[in-house]
RNA sequence: GGGUUCGUAGCUCAGCCAGGUAGAGUACCGGACUUUUAAUCCGGCUGUCCGGGGUCCGAAUCCCCGCGAACCCGCCA
């Protein structure tokens, strides 16, 4: 094989990290600060997959860091967009604020200043348990602020050009007519019912008549008002067509990842970065959308939302880490039941990264390595942490339900898996019996019970809640069977069914003292 | 209509984006241990890598053409 020239850690961030220093310096900019965006949508509770975009750019702008640059996240919050559909389980008053920016409406929650900061807030925080850095930019600023004056200038007074271009790029006619800015209405509040119809550019001044709009297939009936905004600080904003470029330029993004979803829109906002603003455009990467497990879009107006707050209930951060950094290619489908697989991978590469696995081909080790040091955010820690295979602890866990901690520890010592109890230990037992208390619900089986098998409950039942421990149980149990004239193999099936809801289990006499005899005596007898 | 992604063991999928002996979980079979069951541990079995062409010393991987499935856009943000 021939020699190949790894790039910085391996992965596909360090690719793309090379591509776009290759083309800053082709384009001859300034690469003193190279600043990477990611926008945070306001409007819904945010999924997993809405970290995905933050948590990648910050993936850039480590590589951007490791190959000798200094770089910045900027965290940028939609919060001037409109409310446009009210997510699954927010309550109806919601209904009154329809089209209003998400800054301007009350946080149902109760503990925010906004609905719009509420959901942002939501998204920082998970970045913040996953130790992202990043600095936070609302939209709403931005535009009191007058940050993109100069922008919304320029595209305006080229927005018949522009119209033109997004009818001919992505074949949308709405803007030869309307102009790619939407006011905020001075008297009903609303954004998107407010309809821009001519720009005066010497007074930068907007004028526009609130006269309604669809939003899906709901009709929006505007207040009527005819009115005149001041782009430079009245509220309104850019569409989305264009306010891309706008920030790109204003705040010199190099560099702003997207999902497919919008493909149309990057299309049409580097098009006016290059052509309109004179910005050459960021360099883009484009990631699939994640879905559910039934193949359906995350909607965030649906049930099926994958937040981070639930998924850290479950998974480590690195678990999040690693599913957004392994790859950004193809569709993938994500819920709760990935996080085993994902926090045992984990630890396999911290192995391959210590050296404890050895993989056959070099190449792979490097990438293993290389992810590894990613979903540690570039500082790996110096020596490998304790660990216990995620799935065991699953099964530990249905056991153990009370004092589940330190009773699921001395079994592991038992085993021989650890040697004595850790901090991370006891936080992964935490994890996994979350994990196995909401998605391994002991599910009561309805069991058809025949006489002779109940009194051969009875008696063992019995024998558990005695005062005596007994010292042969495994045997009892089999005595039981046989005296009542039952096959064994079909009464310890019933027990299984009992006290596992499953057809099999472990060797029933050890099991059942380890969960406790009279417990055990307990939950038989609900069954008599 | 335009675009993107996916198709790999009976099942669920990883590996593909930087080509180098076909992988995991589950299921199944066997072993440790057992008077029945085997959670756990150990071992074993399992393939038209959707089909066809191309590049290459070498293709599951890269390119092209088909077939099948899903998603996005063609409202809006």
């Amino acid at each position: 094989m021939e020699e190949q020239q790894i790039i910085g850690k391996g992965t596909w961030i360090d690719k793309l990290a090379d591509e776009l220093l290759e083309r800053e310096k082709a384009l001859g900019r300034n690469t003193s600060l190279i600043r990477v965006e990611s926008g945070l949508g306001a409007s819904g509770i945010p999924h997993i997959g809405s970290l995905g975009d933050a948590v990648r750019a910050y993936g850039v702008k480590l590589a951007l860091e490791n190959f000798g640059y200094k770089s910045e996240l900027v965290a940028y919050s939609d919060d001037v967009d409109g409310l446009r559909k009210i997510p699954e389980g927010l309550p109806d008053w919601l209904n009154d604020h329809i089209s209003k920016p998400v800054s301007f409406i009350p946080d149902p929650f109760g503990c925010h200043d906004s609905y719009g900061l509420h959901m942002s807030s939501l998204l920082l925080d998970g970045l913040d348990k996953l130790e992202i850095k990043y600095r936070f930019q609302r939209g709403i600023d931005t535009y009191r602020n007058g940050l993109l004056k100069e922008q919304i200038h320029n595209i305006l007074v080229n927005s018949k050009k522009i119209g033109e271009k997004i009818a001919e790029m992505v074949g949308q006619e709405k803007y030869r007519e309307a102009l790619p800015y939407f006011p905020v209405c001075t008297n009903c509040g609303r954004l998107y019912t407010a309809i821009a119809y001519e720009y005066l550019p010497d007074e930068r001044k907007i004028k526009y008549r609130c006269t309604g709009t669809t939003i899906g297939s709901k009709i929006l009936q505007g207040c009527g008002y005819d009115g005149i905004a001041d782009i430079t600080k009245d509220l309104g904003k850019l569409a989305w067509k264009v306010e891309f470029a706008a920030r790109w330029q204003a705040f010199d993004v190099r560099f702003e990842a997207y999902g497919k979803d919008i493909m149309d829109s990057v299309k049409v906002n580097d098009w006016v970065s290059d052509e309109i603003l004179g910005f050459p455009h960021p360099t883009h990467v484009k990631y699939e959308m994640f879905l559910d497990k039934g193949g359906k879009k995350i909607s965030k107006s649906l049930g099926n939302v994958v937040t981070s707050q639930t998924w850290l209930r479950y998974g480590t951060p690195k678990s999040i880490l690693l599913l957004l950094y392994k790859r950004i290619t193809g569709t993938r489908e994500v819920g709760f039941e990935d996080i085993p697989a994902l926090v045992d991978e984990y630890n396999e590469l911290e192995n391959i990264y210590f050296g404890k696995i050895k993989l056959d081909n070099e190449m792979k080790t490097v990438k293993a390595k290389g992810l590894y040091e990613y979903v540690n955010l570039l500082n790996p820690p110096k020596s490998p942490k304790p660990y216990v295979n995620y799935r065991l602890l699953i099964q530990l866990s249905k056991i153990f339900r009370e004092d589940r901690i330190p009773k699921v520890t001395k079994k592991l010592i038992e085993y021989g898996t650890i040697k004595e109890s850790s901090p991370e230990v006891e936080e992964l037992i935490t994890l996994a019996g979350n994990y196995a208390d909401d998605f391994d619900k002991p599910t009561k089986v309805e069991l058809q019970i025949d006489s002779v098998s109940k009194k051969a409950l009875s008696q063992l039942s019995n024998l558990l809640s005695s005062e005596n421990e007994p010292s042969d149980l495994q045997n009892d149990i089999y005595q039981i069977a046989k005296s009542n004239g039952i096959q064994p193999k079909d009464f310890f099936k019933i027990l299984y069914q009992i006290i596992l809801a499953s057809d099999r289990g472990p060797k029933l006499g050890p099991f059942i003292l380890d969960i406790g005899r009279k417990k055990v005596s307990l939950t038989i007898s609900e069954y008599l």
